[in-house]
DNA sequence: ACCTGAACACCGTTCAAGT
DNA sequence: ACCTGAACACCGTTCAAGT
C-alpha cells in the first residue's frame, strides 16, 4: 500500500529512484552547491537549474540546500561570479601595447561566458560579484593607462561591457541556428508586403563568423574612444 | 457545501472573486491579449506575467488564450514587437548629416524599451519580429548610405545593437537603486581584502548619468566606424 | 469557431521537526 | 549545526468537453 519507496539504504533519487551515487556523498557545503549548480546549468540551460533538480544532483533533499543558500536567487549569484574569474595574461601584465591587453581580457570574459552559455544572459541581471568587479577594475586601470581622460572613463567602461555581453548574448541566442530556422528566417525577410532588401543582402541574420563581428567590432570601439597622448 | 462560488452572473476573477468589469467584455482576440500582456508586465515586471493572471485581466479562463496563441512564449514574442515599432523622424527622412538619423532612432529605439523595462531583457531572447527587423532594415540602409563598406556593415550593424539593447538593460538593472543597494555596493568595494580603487574613484556604480553614458558611448562607436568618403 | 474546468507534472519556499 | 518531509501557493499545458 505504501505509495512511496522504502528509504533504507543510500540516499535514492526522488525523481527516479535510482541511487544516485554508489559511494558516500560528501556533506553539503556552499562550493558543491555552487559547482553542481553550473554542471546542471551547463547540460541543461538557465531553466534547467531546479531547486529540486540541484538536490538531487547532490543527493540531499531539497530543504537542505537552503540551509546553506538563502534563495535559487543566491545561487545564481554565485554561479555566475564562480565562472568570471580572471588569471590574467600569460606574462607579467603591463604590456607594451595596451590594447593587447584589453582585448586579451575582453577575448577571455567572452570565452568564458561562451563556455557557460546561460552565463551571458545572467550577468547584466545580479549583482556584481567579485570576479566581475574584478575584471572592471583592471578594464578601467587599462583605459587609464591608455591616456582615456577622467570624464571620458566611465562611459567607455559600459560601452566595452556592453558590447562583451551584448556580442555573447546575441550569439548564443542568433549563433548556430537550425537548418530550419534559418529557412524560417530567411523566410520571413522575403515576405510579400514585408521585405527586408537590405539585411537580405548583408546576410546579417545568416552571417556565421560570431568571432570576426565580435573582434572587429570591438576594434570600431577602441578606435572611436578619444585618449590622450600618453597616461 | 459547494467550495466554487456560483458561476451566476458576470464573469468573475477566480483569483480574487470579485467582478472584472461592469459592462460586458469584448470576445479575446490577438490584439487585446498582447496588449494586457504588454499592460500586465509593465505593471509588475516580466516575471508578472502568467498565462492565468493575464486570462484573470482579459475576464476569460486560462486556456481560452490557447486558442488565439500557441504558447506562453509566443505572446512574449507579440508583445515585444508590439513595443518596438518605429514611427521614423519628424521630417522626411534622409537629413543631410547620417549621424543625426542613426542617433535618432537608436535614441527612440532606447526609449521604448525604456518604457516598458521588461523588453530590454526579452530582446536577444527571442525571434526578430517585424518591427526589430524594420529598424535593423533603417539602420543598415543608413550606415549604407554614410558610406560604410560592405565588409564592414555587419560588424557595425551588430556593435551598435549592442550598444542599445546591452546600455537599457544595464540601466534598467543597475540604473536608480535603493539608498540600500547603493550603501551596500559601496560597502563591497571597500571591502578589507578585496579592493577596487579604480572603480571607486570613477564612481563607476553610483554615476546616474545613463542617458549621458549612452550617447557619448555611442558617439564614440560611431567614431570609430570606417567610413569611405561618401555613398 | 471559440471557450471551458479538471487534471498533470511541475515550481520556490515556509514551517515545524528531527539529529 | 545541519538536514528533513509535508504542505502551501503557485506555474504552463494536455485533454476531453461544451456551445
Amino acid at each position: 500500500m505504501a505509495t512511496r519507496s522504502s528509504s533504507t539504504g543510500p540516499k535514492r533519487s526522488q525523481r527516479t529512484g535510482k541511487p544516485l551515487q554508489s559511494t558516500q556523498e560528501p556533506p553539503l557545503s556552499l562550493e558543491r552547491i555552487v559547482q553542481a549548480a553550473v554542471e546542471l546549468m551547463d547540460a541543461r540551460g538557465l531553466g534547467g537549474l531546479t531547486m529540486r533538480r540541484l538536490a538531487d544532483h547532490l543527493g540531499s533533499g531539497v530543504m537542505s540546500l537552503y540551509w546553506h543558500v538563502d534563495s535559487k536567487e543566491g545561487v545564481l549569484d554565485l554561479a555566475l561570479d564562480s565562472v568570471m574569474e580572471y588569471r590574467g595574461p600569460a606574462q607579467a601584465s603591463p604590456s607594451p601595447d595596451w590594447r593587447e591587453d584589453v582585448i586579451h581580457m575582453l577575448e577571455d570574459w567572452r570565452a568564458c561566458m561562451l563556455r557557460h552559455p546561460w552565463s551571458a544572459a545572467l550577468l547584466p541581471r545580479r549583482a556584481l560579484g567579485a570576479s566581475v568587479l574584478a575584471r572592471l577594475e583592471l578594464l578601467s586601470e587599462m583605459l587609464s593607462r591608455a591616456g582615456i581622460c577622467e570624464a571620458d572613463l566611465n562611459a567607455a567602461i559600459w560601452s566595452i561591457w556592453n558590447h562583451v555581453m551584448g556580442a555573447t548574448v546575441t550569439r548564443t541566442n542568433f549563433g548556430t541556428p537550425s537548418e530550419d530556422s534559418k529557412r524560417d528566417a530567411q523566410q520571413r525577410l522575403e515576405r510579400p508586403g514585408e521585405r527586408y532588401p537590405a539585411i537580405e543582402a548583408s546576410r546579417l541574420l545568416l552571417d556565421e563568423d560570431w568571432d570576426g563581428a565580435f573582434r572587429k567590432g570591438l576594434g570600431f570601439l577602441l578606435d572611436g574612444l578619444p585618449l590622450k597622448p600618453a597616461g
